[in-house]
DNA sequence: ACAATAAATTGACACTGTCCAGATGGGCGG
DNA sequence: CCGCCCATCTGGACAGTGTCAATTTATTGT
């Protein structure tokens, strides 16, 4: 009776597994445009319908991705923010801003998956959930910053989606290769431009 | 000699503006992930592989919708910054965003296209110089509010970059459907948030 | 032990993009 | 006026793709 509890060895071990593994690199080997479920299967060695079990079809898969991709995504903030020297608000923001454009540059295939893809159900559950988890640490930020939550303060919240904008457009023009003067620079100097575009955000 | 459809030419009139027309409508419907070239010509009423003698393959395609989609952008922040009553620097910029978004709104595929897309030979010559023709328009706004030319004065080029990325942001999250509490907005509360959110770019 | 059932395979269908040999007909020099 | 060249367009072929259906295989509960 029991549905999915990752017990003993079924037939390959834990497929599910194996196949978001390599989902993830057949992701970031093709980008999302190339992606193919059959390919896929391939890497595994498994059938070429194998992942349908698991999935149900390329949308489901790809959420599943997307939902990892949000996991790790909050993970590159909290390990900037972890390494952070300074417990300051506009510090541990910064350091979120820097774990955000880690991730992008790390992983720009299942960046553009995330935000960018027509190819990925959004209504699945675990997917808004990781992606609300990552939406909660930076209203967490502004929180510190303000002192008020974005939840009850109209004014904070637009502290919220101004740092996101400005950080996400970032992001995204960098990695859509639009952004030439930015894109020659070395990380450093990519770094310590960032934080004087993100120190606007203030006013 | 006459341009309008004229039926069942045996060799079409001009196929290429006619693909370029479908090709809009066909990306706007399916989006850029379920576009396809087959689907475009038979929409035209042409052979499956008539598209390859005007743009060699599905990219080259997908890049000149994409050149043109650029144009329609640039047009798209002309045309509100031409219905801005005031000539206030400020007032402009204003305007060039709300057109931005304007667009962003009006041809979401599009606009993933040419910002998002792995599909698009980014390359191609018309594309960039129609994507540089946008650039040098919010280069110029900048230019005016700030009485030094970005390309000159590396501050103002600062400017730019941080406009840039607010609004690219703020658009791209819209689409993304990860923005929620500014989604259920109509429009006139949408725009005046925005102007909160866009104001923080100066300072 | 045996049957129930989840896991994975196989085969089929309708698509897709791209290549290639072949028709079609317009524009050009003669 | 004719006939030829060649860009334009056609249709078939091939290797992929996603998804569905019917089977086979192996694990688990009773």
């Amino acid at each position: 009776m029991d549905m999915t509890t990752e017990k003993h060895s079924y037939h390959h071990g834990d497929l599910r597994a194996a196949l978001l593994r390599a989902g993830e690199a057949v992701l970031a080997e093709t980008g999302v445009e190339g992606f193919s479920l059959r390919r896929v299967a391939r890497e595994v060695g498994v059938s070429h319908s194998a992942p349908a079990h698991h999935f149900g079809d390329t949308q489901g898969l790809l959420a599943a991705l997307a939902a990892e991709g949000f996991r790790q995504f909050l993970d590159a903030m909290q390990a900037r923010q972890a390494a952070c020297d300074s417990q300051d608000a506009w510090e541990l923001l910064i350091a979120s801003g820097l774990g955000y454009l880690d991730f992008t540059l790390a992983a720009p295939a299942l960046f553009k998956l995330m935000f960018g893809s027509d190819r990925v159900d959004v209504c699945d559950p675990d997917l808004d959930a990781s992606a609300g988890a990552a939406f909660d640490h930076l209203a967490q930020d502004i929180a510190r910053l303000r002192g008020t939550s974005p939840y009850e303060d109209a004014a904070a919240m637009t502290d919220v989606m101004a740092a996101w904008s400005m950080v996400h457009g970032f992001a995204s023009l960098l990695l859509s290769g639009r952004m030439h003067p930015v894109q020659e620079m070395d990380q450093p100097a990519r770094e310590a431009f960032f934080r004087q575009v993100f120190a606007r955000v203030t006013g």
